[in-house]
DNA sequence: GCCCAGGGAATCG
DNA sequence: CGATTCCATGGG
């Protein structure tokens, strides 16, 4: 990874990397495409403009500290995809979904926002997740350069059901301010999920009012970079079902996560993957 | 175990 | 165009 300042703006040599795809992958909420290509949102209650052009990305009005502070970390840029993939190659099908999808980086987003995104997104379709995030922000976020911070739980906690009603969110309204309760009271500490034994945080999130199976793993998996973390929806479920009938390879476990991703978008994007008949039931 | 909640996007006819 | 389908969780 080679970097460079270019005045105002950061440049990024870097190989093996999407950024259109990893933002728009259903793992983060907060980044719109622009016209021009470029992207637009916010990350840890900051404001970020960048762009792809082949290898390279250009985060604008950003220095090295920033990048170094901030966004390396956002971006996983610390770790080794390519030897994480390296290990996929030996399963046909994760090889497929490699090459599909192998650009996608697993964020380090803020557990927080992260719990919050996940419980709005059951059920659910990216870009209304989008506009109930986008109108939470403005309810009750803080106002920083470029919009609105994601809230914190306890700005969360303050507020009434009457008062998340202009969100949207229909039966989801009630989960977020269960969640911004057990935190804002320290009922539940989120930052002690990044160590502990993994079935013991499952247990810990799936004590929320609203957050099942499927949600707590993607808080792990998206929040607390616990890449071991396998969410499993309809889709993955027809995977599993097509692709490994005797369960999933134990070989990837520890990266099921990242896995999981590749496969997920290598299914829902290519048609030809999986015949019709597996593809609704 | 079954059905519904609440809503908007995607897909179908 | 209108009708139907999709989607994760909790509660009756």
């Amino acid at each position: 990874m080679k970097t460079t300042q270019n005045g105002k703006h950061f440049i990024v040599e870097i190989d093996d990397f999407s950024l259109a795809d990893t933002l728009d992958c259903g793992q983060c909420f907060r980044f719109v495409p622009q016209e021009d290509g470029s992207f637009c949102g916010f990350a840890g209650g900051r404001y970020l403009a960048m762009r792809q052009d082949g290898n390279q990305l250009t985060f604008y009005d950003t220095s090295a500290e920033d990048f170094e502070r901030h966004w390396k970390l956002y971006f996983d840029f610390d770790t080794d995809y390519q030897a994480i993939k390296q290990g996929f190659l030996e399963d046909e099908v994760l090889k497929k979904s490699c090459d599909y999808a192998g650009g996608i980086r697993i964020l380090r987003q803020d557990p927080w926002e992260t719990l919050c995104s996940f419980i709005i997104s059951q059920n659910n379709n990216i870009p209304r997740i989008k506009g109930i995030i986008d109108r939470l922000c403005k309810l009750c976020g803080e106002q920083v350069p470029g919009g609105y911070a994601f809230p914190t739980p306890e700005a969360l906690a303050a507020k009434s059901l009457d008062d998340l009603s202009i969100m949207r969110a229909g039966f989801r309204a009630r989960y977020l301010l269960d969640a911004a309760h057990k935190v804002s009271t320290g009922k539940i500490d989120l930052p002690s999920l990044y160590t502990m034994e993994i079935d013991e945080a499952r247990k810990t999130l799936t004590s929320i009012c609203g957050v099942g199976p499927k949600v707590a793993e993607c808080v792990l998996l998206f929040g607390f970079h616990r890449l071991e973390a396998f969410p499993v929806d309809v889709w993955i479920k027809r995977a599993i079902t097509y692709f490994y009938q005797d369960g999933f390879p134990e070989f990837a476990r520890p990266y099921g996560g990242i896995a999981q991703q590749y496969l997920f978008h290598y299914i829902r994007n290519c048609p030809e993957a999986i015949p019709d008949e597996y593809r609704r039931k």
